[in-house]
DNA sequence: TTATATACTGTAAAAATATACAGTATAAAT
DNA sequence: ATTTATACTGTATATTTTTACAGTATATAA
């Protein structure tokens, strides 16, 4: 399989992304509008490359008659690409693209409420509810959790798992180990933030 | 979402089949030849239809502008429908319709090794490996196991989840809980079938 | 008996689309 | 200095495709 340029990279997502959304592929207008080209030959030549060069098929005059042979794109095939994010000591668990360590691709309903990504853990906190390091746990993103749910909370720039437990104006970050111990924040003096909560675990042996 | 007219899904199907060999969605002449219309107005109509009923999204004035919805098809295009086997006390874990519970859409391939099915697991015996009662454990078909392996053993009729430590004429069964005891088994007196060996698991919190 | 829904045929025209041809411009290779 | 490859613009046209309109036939429900 050959290389592609540049152009030809960005032709060939553009159909792939275009299809992703639509469901079919896009005219030689279409791609032309989507990259700024203003001759329709300009997306039939990239065209051409493509096929010749085995990424695409060309069904002729056939409108929109573009196969992907060969996906640019991550596959999203079989199911979502979901991401894997570090828990690492310090630093956010964000979802930009270098916090991601990976993508696993499953289902995102698999757990009885939908998940925005895995997180991976660290240490042994949480050892006494089965929750081992590198197991990787499903988080929902949002603010709504109730005493006793598994929560993602960070504190200044320090992620952590634990049981949560709060009132007005304290948090109790409970652990499930006997060796670590509760923390308490009083939120008057400092600043945690709920970032998610667990649906669920994944874990390979 | 209402039903369709036998005529109705024919068309759906046709519409999903000709997706799945090119890529793209088919005009409404190329309906009529796959389905022996002989005007393109009777491939319209069931499209409409179809669309007012939310099977498909029509994009107007666009060729091939159909996008499903709501497939016919059996959905092996995001996942596999892993099945999921209840881990009775008695009865072995076969992929017979009656065993199987549920199915989950997962990749086969989401833990290093892939698998076949999942077994609810019941009891306490492994908690100490992190593994609870009604966790999923993915098991892959085998009888290639190692020592220090969790499998899914069968004596007679009784499936257990158990690490494994085996010599020429004995197996030992170990539990992860030091409230049970391990299960020791003579091969020459007793017999006992390596089912398959856990891969991962996953849990819903 | 008369609607009403389903299921088409047949034709036609407007619009969308593929695709050929004639150019221009630029950078890298020979 | 000249070729070669990449990367386009701009125009035109034949073909494909959507889509509207006018009918026909049949079964089912009111």
């Amino acid at each position: 399989m050959k290389e592609l340029t540049k152009q030809q990279q960005k032709v060939l997502t553009c159909i792939e992304v275009y299809i992703n959304k639509t469901g079919f592929p896009p005219t030689r207008a279409e791609i032309c509008k989507e990259l700024g080209f203003k001759s329709p030959n300009a997306a039939e030549m990239h065209l051409r490359a493509l096929e010749k060069k085995g990424y695409i098929s060309i069904q002729s005059r056939s409108s929109r008659g573009i196969s992907i042979i060969k996906s640019q794109l991550p596959l999203e095939k079989f199911s979502d690409q979901m991401p894997v994010i570090g828990l690492v000591a310090a630093g956010s668990p964000t979802l930009a693209e270098e916090n991601i360590e990976k993508r696993i691709s499953c289902d995102p309903n698999m757990f009885r409420e939908g998940f925005d990504y895995f997180l991976k853990v660290k240490g042994l906190s949480m050892i006494d509810a089965g929750i081992y390091e590198d197991d990787l746990v499903a988080i929902k993103k949002t603010t709504d959790v109730k005493n006793g749910d598994l929560v993602v909370i960070r504190i200044d720039d320090d992620v952590t798992l634990k049981y949560l437990k709060k009132d007005r104006h304290n948090l109790e970050l409970i652990p499930a180990n006997k060796d670590y111990s509760t923390i308490k924040i009083d939120l008057r003096e400092q600043e945690a933030v709920v970032e998610g909560k667990s649906v669920g675990l994944i874990r390979t042996h």
